[in-house]
DNA sequence: TTGCTCATGTAACAGGTTACATGATTAA
DNA sequence: TTAATCATGTAACCTGTTACATGAGCAA
């Protein structure tokens, strides 16, 4: 549930509309917790059926009325339960480590082209990441240097994932190059 | 659909059952993906279904028979063809970074707390994955060098994730410690 | 006789993605 | 007039989790 409970976070700080949320995740919390229109519309709904959120209107001359969410106390008390449950270690899902374990068969140019321009994109948003360490979009909403030291350092976390995956990805390339000639099976396959 | 292609991945290896196959998952890519039992047998179906594996009851003197299941040519062609697909970026989504940005309000040493416990924890995995390293539970199929150094190279990108985010906890750590008296707001709250 | 491993399945639900749909304003 | 931005929504689908259910063999 933690969608639902990351909405009720950014409802905190300050009461928005479906779409600010969503400008919100892609801008501070994109790099490690993405989520779509659809998935915010509705549990902003769920919220509001919920009591954890309250929608007033706000009309807009010519434009059709924004509907603005803000926490309830019941929502605040939502927020703050789950802000104090026990951390769950981190359960990695990596489709690319995935198929990379199935990609013996792939020529080794092939595969290397693609590590090759894996590291290219993991280079990309690493500068991004970095940018984004000088200037988070919502750093103006921080309440205390508290919270702008946590959210610079999950920023930071970002940065360390990129640069330990292109260590990596260096690593592996030379591995791969040095072994990939030996093609030939190395056991008799069985049946 | 990545698990769909890891369960074909596997039957590749080796015909297996759908038992097997929850074992290979949590044995060797554990890591980086996790199947719940439901799912493979759900998935076993459904490749069935599409002609991409082939169920074969073998019988066991009083127990019940084993369904063993094995690629088609289909299956294979499937296998192929997802791993020639373009490698996509790999989408974090970590709960644990999500929640420390909202937690600017958890008491310093309760925050602290949780941050040693799951420092702990990612010890203990990383230990998992360094014995690991030395023998995967499938490292009997592997059917050639270069097989068995990218199986290698995905544990040591368990490794690596394990020891960067240990070197992330430390800092965090220290740095909440130092700005962690500071509760005070810097910013009068808007509304 | 209790619990573990092997082995297979269903049902319900939660969470996430894609596609479709609408409609206003503003900038190129 | 075309595209982008703001703004909200639905429907269908896929993927993943939890719980329930069964049954054999084997070891403590």
């Amino acid at each position: 549930m933690s969608l639902r409970h990351a909405i009720l976070g950014f409802l905190d700080l300050e009461p928005a509309t479906g779409y600010t949320l969503l400008q919100r995740f892609e801008g501070s919390v994109g790099s490690f917790w993405t989520a779509t229109q659809s998935q915010v519309y509705r549990e902003l709904h769920a919220l509001e059926a919920a009591g954890q959120v309250r929608m007033t209107l706000q009309p807009q001359d010519g434009k059709p009325a924004r509907k603005i969410y803000a926490l309830t106390a019941g929502g605040r008390a939502a927020l703050e339960a789950w802000l104090h449950e026990p951390l769950e270690p981190t359960q990695l899902r990596d489709a690319l480590q995935l198929r990379l374990v199935f990609s013996a068969s792939v020529p080794p140019a092939r595969l290397d082209a693609m590590l090759a321009s894996y590291a290219e994109r993991l280079q990309a948003t690493l500068q991004e990441y970095r940018e984004r360490l000088a200037s988070t979009q919502i750093l103006s909403l921080a309440r205390s240097a508290r919270e702008r030291t946590l959210w610079a350092l999950s920023v930071e976390n970002g940065v360390a994932w990129c640069e330990a995956q292109l260590v990596w990805v260096r690593h592996a390339r030379r591995r791969l190059a040095r072994v990939g000639s030996a093609t030939a099976p190395t056991r008799a396959r069985q049946r």
